[in-house]
DNA sequence: TGGCTGGCTGCAAAGGTTTGCAGTGAAGAA
DNA sequence: TTCTTCACTGCAAACCTTTGCAGCCAGCCA
């Protein structure tokens, strides 16, 4: 029933190596004859199968992209990016969820390694000696983590979460609550290095709660442990999580911004919809995407692999290209963070449950992170 | 560089087809050879080539699942449902996203046809006709849409429309707006119909607006219109854009419930932490994932295809089983419908921009819709 | 002892494609 | 005219696995 390549080549009185270059090295074939080849696989529908031919290239143009969860609103346009740059090029994404299991990903780097040409581990919560050694099996980019030896793309949180208890601590808050992330997230870490440091430069005392599960529920469940602990102001490890705190202090009959001042990380598409307008670090998401993808063709073309390829040529462990890029993040300020309670800042009068400020439309100041690649 | 069954045979000293035999038919195998065979492959590190094996036994045990727009939260929970029942049976999922655009789905199902042994098509937006032809190619079940002699899976959300229409209807709404939901889907026609029906019964007048892109833009750019068209009531195609309408008449100074009631469809989960929190029509979005999935699986071992199959055998076009399942819906009530202002429902006296109704946690009061399989 | 059974294993074809190599024929050069 | 060159095409091996068939051997029965 499926029409194969040799369909095409009795239709169109050929050998079926002549079609195979009518599609993979089109300049090799008379045009006379391409076109008549061409005109016959159209008519029967032909289209090679992929399969078969990543047995002999070595190549599936598949790309698997593993990520912590699906349902958290940061990946879809990470997603959504990476599968039109692949597109682009002719490669087709194929996305897999975690649930946030080191072991799922495991599984799943595994099941995915022969039928893709290389994996993007978005994310990933395992340890970084199992991402070293996964990667021997399958050309691995890695996400949201720096792992040494082997490309990756991050964002700079660690200069994000600066700029925030910067903002925090210039807005009069000495008391900084932080909600930080699940166990084993590399984001996680940087946060709280970052925030640990800008918040002993601005005077202020960091507590840090957690680890937590990064979803709306997770910030949820801390308003009650915020309210306790008497800070005025909240980082939160995602955006997620600061709206999820902000409905659980408000249950709790705590203001937000005037008690207490919420701060996320991510910039969803969410956080401009909600009320008060989130306060949150902007990270490049989809430049994120695309980035991981250019770098794993590029990872690829480099060092072919598959029964032809000349990789017995090169030696093993020579200086590969593992670029580590760092997309630049941004704050930008909304509506749920104010003077710290208490503090004669200027301007700080503010009335009512939706205080808008002027000229804060869109993304007005921005503290951003340097971009490196090295 | 990659392990083959060659190597696993070398190493234990028998015949690759032994190696085979190992994995695929193990008790066709001494129990001493198959654990020595099997300790060799721990060994290296052997996993079957799945496309080597997907060329002769024409199975590639892959799934494709098309998606209208994973940035949909709609999604997430169908796509996580379905990845988890096709990991029960060893199958995996490969996610794609068409951006909405019904040319993207066409050439994603062509793409994936020789890839996977099924596609699940998920609230497509292309013609029934053209699903109709593509499902010659490729086994297919349609979710979010009625095709008929293709396997489906629905919700009821005419149901679900009719609930929340007489919901309002029994607050005193005799004025509702409809914002239908994108061209092409099967969802919004079904919805508009069944609320029409359910309006004129009600004796309440139904105005239509759309079709609207399904997101909270789609529904904060009608915010103006609503205002303008004099409704008191809005049922919207989805929670994203019951969202973003209450976003958008806040903004204008319209007060939700008070002026307008709006309910949505979906029941994501932010739905339960936006202020309002939102009334809206539950869907199974999991227990659709599963069920497609199931149905998939089940089709496809119904009619094995394949070089070795006996599909020969069968005559085209012969009774297949093609169930066409319905689930059900349920109309959650929550605190963004009211009784319409100027109306002396009971207990109708609401203050305050954050009115909660006693014993209203989760999902108190349900409509539902009936379940068929056919 | 001879024949049969049955458990296990090996052989080889098959699946659809790519690709190095060789062959064909025509055009151009000598 | 003959040789060379060149553009094009065909041949066949290879990729990795599955599976029908046949072979082998031990054990059993008569």
């Amino acid at each position: 029933m499926p029409v194969t390549i040799r369909d095409v080549a009795r239709a169109s009185g050929v050998h079926i190596s002549t079609v195979s270059r009518t599609f993979s090295a089109p300049h090799l074939v008379n045009p006379e004859t391409r076109v008549r080849v061409l005109a016959c696989a159209e008519d029967l529908g032909y289209r090679p199968n992929r399969a078969a031919r990543a047995l002999i290239t070595g190549r599936t143009h598949n790309i698997g992209l593993i990520i912590a969860d699906i349902a958290n609103p940061f990946f879809p346009p990470l997603i959504k990016a990476a599968e039109g740059q692949a597109r682009h090029r002719d490669y087709h994404i194929f996305v897999a969820d975690t649930n946030e299991d080191p072991m799922a990903e495991e599984e799943l780097v595994h099941a995915l390694a022969k039928q893709v040409d290389g994996v993007l581990l978005c994310s990933p919560r395992m340890s970084n000696s199992l991402i070293e050694q996964l990667s021997r099996e399958v050309p691995l980019v890695v996400i949201n983590r720096q792992v040494t030896g082997l490309p990756c793309v991050v964002m700079d949180v660690g200069q994000g979460a600066r700029s925030a208890i910067e903002h925090l601590a210039g807005l009069g808050h000495t008391a900084i609550g932080l909600l930080s992330g699940p166990r084993g997230s590399w984001t996680s870490r940087e946060i709280r290095r970052a925030a640990a440091a800008a918040a002993r430069a601005g005077g202020a005392e960091l507590t840090v709660l957690g680890p937590n599960p990064p979803t709306e529920h997770g910030g949820l469940a801390l308003a009650e442990h915020v309210q306790r602990s008497g800070v005025t102001a909240v980082l939160a490890y995602n955006d997620l999580m600061a709206i999820g705190l902000i409905e659980g202090l408000d249950a709790l009959g705590v203001r937000v911004p005037q008690d207490v001042s919420v701060v996320g990380i991510d910039d969803i598409a969410l956080s401009r919809l909600t009320r008060p307008k989130l306060t949150t670090v902007a990270t490049p998401t989809a430049a994120a995407g695309r980035t991981a993808v250019d770098m794993l063709l590029q990872q690829d073309t480099d060092a072919p692999r598959g029964p032809r390829g000349a990789g017995r040529g090169t030696a093993v462990g020579a200086r590969r290209t593992t670029a580590q890029v760092m997309l630049q993040t941004e704050l930008v300020i909304r509506d749920s963070t104010g003077p710290a309670a208490g503090t004669g800042s200027p301007g700080a009068v503010r009335v009512g449950p939706d205080p808008h400020r002027p000229a804060d439309p869109g993304r007005p100041r921005a503290a951003t992170g340097g971009a490196v690649a090295s």
